[in-house]
DNA sequence: AGGCCCATGTAATCTGTTACATGATTCC
DNA sequence: GGAATCATGTAACAGATTACATGGGCCT
């Protein structure tokens, strides 16, 4: 039942619609959790019933009106119970992982074009991250960042994936190499 | 639908019960995939009724007797398409990162409590992974086996594994740190 | 005697994904 | 004129988790 406890960390700091939230909580971007927008405007719908977030209808021209929200103090309450209680430990499931793990008994050529493609997206979320950190901190260097700034948990979240997709990417250009190494292709010099 | 495809692969080289495929498949090790010993027992089922694995009774005594499976060519062609289609994105979905997401909001003791068990969590999954891999590699060092070793498939995401729990002890103990810095706590010293 | 390991499941529930639905505006 | 973006959902289905159930053997 995390779901909910992403979105509301979402929602302290800044209103937002589920639109937005949709966008942040995209693949290509979830810098700490993945949703698709039919779960969030779902998820809304029960925190706002429950008095955990409130929201506001923002009328606008020339756009479709929208509804933003932002966590309530019993919100906040909610989500510091939370904390307190122990995580879950978290779990690998990724289908790139089950197609290596097999990879003595399949296609080799397949296997190192769909690492490169992995590596292809780890790179882009690398200079996305990056962006997203650079802007996050301003001017300052990320030291003093870290020891003055007032926002650091988007930071400190957005960190974590910049050294994920970074080990990514390594570990898919070791792999593609260990493979091309094992399979010289005839075609390809 | 890639539970299936995790268990074939899992059954590719060695004959396994579900008992076995449930400590492999376990959060303690899932060095590829993860689940629990219910979706594993009936994944098994379903895959045999498909014919994608076969089964069979190995009696034993003083313990109850089992069932061992092993994927059959129909299951290794099962595999072999799933290779070939692309692969979706892996997400992040981590209790933890939550939390820190919060990090402004919540107790920083908490969280630093649960940076450090994760931490302890990691540290241990670090020794687990490299026992494995000197398992699997034996004499050989790793460049050698990677060149000429026969099974490398497990090898290659036990690295993933291993390289990702070392950047979660990292990320942990940095985290940690920077909020100790913030926060100096009055009672520990 | 109590707890853990082996060994295998069923049932109920919760979560997540896929497919479908609508409609205006802006950019190429 | 067609695609992308903004904006919000419903419905059906697949997948995962939690709770429950059973029973013998081994170790302390």
């Amino acid at each position: 039942m995390a779901l909910r406890h992403a979105v509301l960390a979402a929602l302290l700091d800044e209103e937002r619609s589920g639109y937005q939230l949709a966008k942040a909580f995209d693949v290509g971007v979830a810098n700490f959790w993945h949703a698709l927008p039919q779960q969030l405007y779902a998820e809304l719908t029960k925190l706002e019933r429950e008095g955990l977030v409130a929201g506001r209808e923002v009328v606008q021209e020339s756009r479709p009106n929208k509804r933003v929200f932002r966590a309530t103090e019993s919100g906040l309450t909610e989500l510091r119970d939370f904390t307190a209680a122990a995580s879950k430990p978290s779990f690998i499931r990724d289908d790139l992982l089950v197609k290596v793990q097999a990879a003595d008994h399949v296609d080799a050529e397949q296997l190192i074009e769909q690492l490169g493609d992995r590596a292809t997206a780890a790179a882009a979320k690398i200079e996305l991250f990056g962006a997203l950190l650079r802007q996050m901190r301003g001017d300052a260097d990320e030291e003093e960042f870290l020891r003055t700034g007032h926002r650091i948990g988007p930071y400190l979240t957005c960190l974590r994936g910049l050294a994920f997709e970074r080990e990514t990417l390594d570990w898919c250009r070791r792999i593609a190499d260990v493979l091309r190494t094992r399979h010289p292709s005839g075609s390809t010099l």
